[in-house]
DNA sequence: CATGAAAGTGTAGACCC
DNA sequence: GGGTCTACACTTTCATG
């Protein structure tokens, strides 16, 4: 439960490089290799390391446009309008919010010409918010 | 530069589990192992997969709630504001965006007393709209 | 893309503080 | 409980066809 300086240093290590050969990891953190396989396999257990996980680059893989979209649906479509939004591979990440608007998304596009295509199955059941990503900043940092 | 069924596979594995052994990977998609680290050797250096990494589950690190938090710089606060944005590490994702707003943020909380404190600084140089996140049907899904 | 040998890596058991 | 060491099996890599 108890996660010390060597324990945050493995997560860190993991974290620029999940492939890290175990015997690497226990060089840079100056413990032997089986500790820090048994460290690992206590983060893992603890749940603080979810999964190791390859990320792809959306532009390499022909998306080289993302959008911020809000989905509010209208009266008795929260339902329908989930499952659309699941059904939609674009959608990278879905969160459902409190306030105004009820589901925040994160859109993949191949242009901007596939923005409407997307989104006007939707003007039925919802309205819709739409801001154009220019730059990440950056993105799925740790809170250190 | 071309992906076939067999990088598709191998990419969709590695999603799963970016620390399976080459040899587990050359067995599920019916390859080599050579033949297999190749295959991902060139995934990389295409850019397809951008890295490997771990993914942290925040909850396990003490930070059981997340926010949209939209931010809207006051005239002049730009840059400012971005520097505290990228300052304050409970900021997860930072896009910035077209339209009415300007950021788009993703924020870690410890506990809803936490929200009030972070976002305090920004009142004098930013417009905020904080949406709490109530669950997330899904996070970083790949377009197919 | 596969094979085979050499180098490197991971894991289990015995042991220590 | 957490650490190390050693030894053996497995894995990865490199040359080669």
């Amino acid at each position: 439960m108890n996660i010390d300086e060597t324990d945050r240093l493995i997560v860190r290590l993991l974290c620029e490089n999940a492939r890290m050969p175990v015997s690497e990891l226990a060089r840079k953190v100056g413990l032997s290799g089986p500790s820090t396989s048994e460290r690992i396999r206590r983060l893992e257990n603890n749940g603080i390391i979810a999964r190791f996980t390859a990320e792809l680059d959306l532009e390499a893989l022909g998306y080289p446009l993302q959008a911020i979209v809000r989905i509010k649906p209208r009266p008795g479509n929260m339902h329908i309008v989930e499952d659309m939004i699941l059904n939609e591979p674009g959608f990278l990440d879905c969160d459902k919010v409190t306030g105004e608007d009820c589901f925040v998304t994160r859109l993949a596009l191949r242009s901007i010409a596939d923005l409407d295509p997307v989104l006007l199955p939707f003007h039925d059941r919802a309205e819709t918010n739409t801001a154009i990503i220019k730059s990440s900043p950056f993105r799925s940092r740790m809170p250190v």
